[in-house]
DNA sequence: TATTTTAGACGACATCTGTTGTTTAGAATA
DNA sequence: TATTCTAAACAACAGATGTCGTCTAAAATA
C-alpha cells in the first residue's frame, strides 16, 4: 500500500489509478449502500485490476476514510480559507459546514449504514479537533485547550449527526442558532478581545 | 437470527449456546484484537457449530454490540440503581462510570482497533442518551431535552474516550473534576430544586 | 534513444463469510 | 411416556477478501 505522497512527485499512473478508484467509489455510493459495495464492484467500474486496489488502499474501509477526508477537507478549505482564531461567528460557520456536509452525505449516499457512519465520524471529528485546537491556541491567554476542544468537537459532531438524521429536518439556521450557545459556552474564554 | 427474547421463556439450549459464544468471545478479546478474531475462532473455542452462530448473531459485529451492551448495562445498573433525575453528583458518577468502563476495556482487551471502538461508542452513547433523557424529563420544568441531552452525551463519551486513550493517564478524579463543569454547564437548568 | 525502475494486469491460492437443506438431539407438550 | 416442536450439528456451496509471483507496459533516468 502506497503512502500518501505529495502530488508534485507522483507518478501519473498512480494519480490516474487513484482517481479512477475514488470516482467509481463515489458513483457507487450514490446508488447503493456502503456495505453492499465490494472491492470487485469498485475496481470493475474503474476498469482496474482488483489486486491493484490493494497497492493504493488497505481495504474498502481505508478507501472510505480517504474519500471522506478528501471531501471534507475541500469543504472546510472552501469555507474557512483564512480563518485562524476562534470567534463566535467562526464557530457558527463551522457548525453550519458540518451540518450541511452530513446532510449532503445523507442525500447523496443511499441508505447510510452504521459502519459507514462510524468511519465518517472518525474522519470528520479528527479534522474538527485539529481545526479547533489551532483556533484556540491562537489566543493570547495560553489556556489549556485539550478538554474544551474535545468537548466542543464531540458536541459539534453530535449535533450535526442529529440534524442529518432528523426525520423532519428543522430549518438549518434555526437549528444552529439553538445549538450554538451550548457549544460556545465553553469556548468564550478563548475569544479574541475586540 | 433469533430476537432478544425475555429470559423467562428462553429455551435452555438457546441460553447455553449464547452464553458459550459470549464467554468465548470475551476470552478471545483479552488475547487478541477484535479484527483478528474470526467467527470460526469464537465458535471453535465455544465448541459450537459455526452455522449455529448465525442463528444468534447477525455477524461478528452484532456479537460485539450485544456483548458491550450487556457489559455496560450491568455496570450502569450496579452504580445507578435508584437514580432517576439529574443532579450534579449523578452526572459526576455517570462520567466516572463511563471513564472507568472505557479504561477497563482498554486494559482488558488487547489493542483496540478503530471499528471495535466505533461499535463500542455507538452502544454506549445510546445508553447514555437514554439515561440522560430520562433524567432530564423528570424535571418539573418541561424544558426541551433533545439538544442538551445530545450535547452532553457526546461530550461525556468524548471525554471518557480521551481519558481512556491518554498515554500518561491522569488521576481519574482530577480529570473528572476538570471535565465536569464543561458538561454540567448546559444541564443545570434541569436540576431539581433542593 | 536505450536502459532501468515502477505500476498494473493476470492467474492462482488459502481463508473466511453467510447460507442452505438434511439429520440428529434436546426441550416442551399432550 | 410418546409425540411434537425447536435448536444445533453437519456438509457443502458461492462469493468475497487479501496475497503472491510472474509478465507486461508506462514512466523516469542515463
Amino acid at each position: 500500500m502506497l503512502p500518501n505522497l505529495k502530488e508534485e512527485k507522483l507518478d501519473p499512473r498512480v494519480k490516474r489509478t487513484r482517481n479512477l478508484i475514488l470516482k467509481s467509489f463515489e458513483d457507487l455510493l450514490a446508488e447503493r449502500n456502503f456495505e453492499s459495495i465490494s472491492v470487485q464492484d469498485v475496481t470493475g467500474k474503474a476498469q482496474i485490476n482488483r489486486a491493484t486496489f490493494y497497492s493504493h488502499f488497505e481495504d474498502k474501509y481505508d478507501l472510505l476514510n480517504q474519500w471522506i477526508s478528501q471531501m471534507f477537507t475541500q469543504e472546510i478549505d472552501k469555507r474557512m480559507r483564512d480563518v485562524c482564531h476562534y470567534t463566535h461567528e467562526n464557530l457558527r460557520n463551522l457548525i453550519l459546514a458540518v451540518c450541511e456536509f452530513l446532510a449532503g452525505l445523507h442525500s447523496d449516499c443511499a441508505q447510510p449504514h452504521q459502519q459507514f457512519e462510524s468511519l465518517v465520524e472518525t474522519q470528520i471529528k479528527n479534522q474538527i479537533f485539529d481545526l479547533l485546537t489551532h483556533w484556540l491556541e491562537e489566543t493570547k491567554a495560553s489556556l489549556p485547550t485539550e478538554i474544551p476542544a474535545t468537548v466542543a468537537t464531540w458536541a459539534i459532531y453530535g449535533l450535526a449527526s442529529q440534524y442529518s438524521h432528523a426525520k423532519k429536518r428543522p430549518v438549518l439556521h434555526e437549528f444552529v442558532n439553538e445549538a450554538l450557545p451550548l457549544v460556545a459556552v465553553n469556548l468564550e474564554q478563548f475569544a479574541q478581545p475586540a
